[in-house]
DNA sequence: AACAAAAGTTACCATGAGTAAGAAATCGCT
DNA sequence: AGCGATTTCTTACTCATGGTAACTTTTGTT
């Protein structure tokens, strides 16, 4: 136990290290972050993100960049987790009115499994641009639009429909979760309850007889 | 002209001004924030705003309070700003499919012209909690909940999925804003269309005949 | 006239993003 | 082997910004 650098809360001294380099890559301070995220919410700071990994802020902007890369990393892993969620929620199922309401309420469960998180890659910093407000929400959307276009044109209508409903069905998600989140909701079962007999409808593309 | 405090670049000297007191209301102060933002975007500081107002940054604190005060009264101008419009473009109209894309269009339309002040009241700082972020939400979504509240009662069902379903199309104009802003989407009126397509059916609560 | 209260500005502190400068190891060339 | 160049870290800094304390000038009160 001579050895100095065993401990995550031990200071390395300057310059490189033995053996030539750390093997902490992107993916472990990804793993520091929401580590500190789920601790301390989403004001995390990056020189924290950095002490949780055993490093300092200048390897994290090495490894995965600035702030918003980061919170960029973070939308694709929570986005990745939500679309797992979804098609185990929907596996082999025929699209009806109920499998409508368990994808929404999966997609539910996983933001609240993750409040923090969401928090923060759905925050953001004040400089994010448009554009990068809309990184989670793409990572979702893309793969829904494809799935509703296909849809739509095997059931032979407008597919151009497809991107529009991809976004309202995110946006939809996101505002759900943020009031589920903040608990002045009712529980969570119902809200996707109510969001599948609002969005079946029109989805379904069925229509009114007379 | 022989008065040095006319020009707002003038810089006042310390002290209680003559006279007693500033005339520089709350209101003032946000109609300068509106400038600045309009001007230098969503990252406009506190300082930028006093600056504008011709003021310093403590007055801004006395008379509006905290950044995330003043991202809350700007919250309910821009709110205030949509709910008039939506009530032009559904004045007189009986409830259609036409008339909600015109209500969505006129709510993309007051979006688009106050593009940066958009993104300042919905991008937030970091540290804003979950509740604070609904804040421009739950201005819009309440008042439409009580609307639809009614109206399911009117038609005797069950209201009780007016919360869930004012949030969600809340949800769905604030992303499909994003998405219109950042223009990588169809025209706003298609966009409008499409939405109105989605939500029509199930807000109609008509049903398919078989 | 003297003093307390009010209402500003200036000057400051704390935090946090991002970067430049310095230190210790490895690599490559002779 | 020896030694400079390069790599890869930490330390230490700059800069911007939210928020507050300290100071200054006017007004009101006794």
């Amino acid at each position: 136990m001579k050895q100095t650098d065993q401990m995550s809360t031990m200071s390395r001294r300057p310059g490189r290290p033995r053996g030539g380099q750390l093997d902490i890559g992107s993916d472990a301070i990804l793993d520091a972050a929401e580590r500190v995220i789920r601790r301390d919410g989403a004001t995390a700071s990056i020189d924290a993100v950095a002490a949780e990994a055993g490093i300092t802020k200048p390897i994290v902007y090495a490894r995965v960049g600035s702030r918003a890369e980061l919170a960029n990393a973070l939308a694709d892993r929570l986005a990745s987790r939500m679309i797992t969620a979804s098609r185990e929620a929907m596996a082999g199922r025929t699209f009806t009115r109920e499998s409508l309401a368990d994808f929404i309420a999966a997609n539910l469960a996983t933001v609240l499994e993750h409040r923090e998180l969401f928090l923060y890659v759905t925050g953001g910093s004040t400089d994010q641009t448009a554009l990068s407000r809309l990184s989670l929400a793409e990572r979702s959307a893309t793969p829904l639009a494809r799935a509703l276009e296909r849809w739509r044109e095997g059931v032979g209508r407008d597919p151009a429909v497809a991107g529009s409903w991809a976004y309202a069905m995110v946006g939809t998600l996101q505002m759900a979760s943020l009031w589920v989140i903040d608990d002045t909701s009712p529980d969570p079962r119902s809200v996707a309850d109510h969001l599948a007999e609002l969005l079946w409808w029109g989805l379904a593309g069925e229509r009114p007889a007379g």
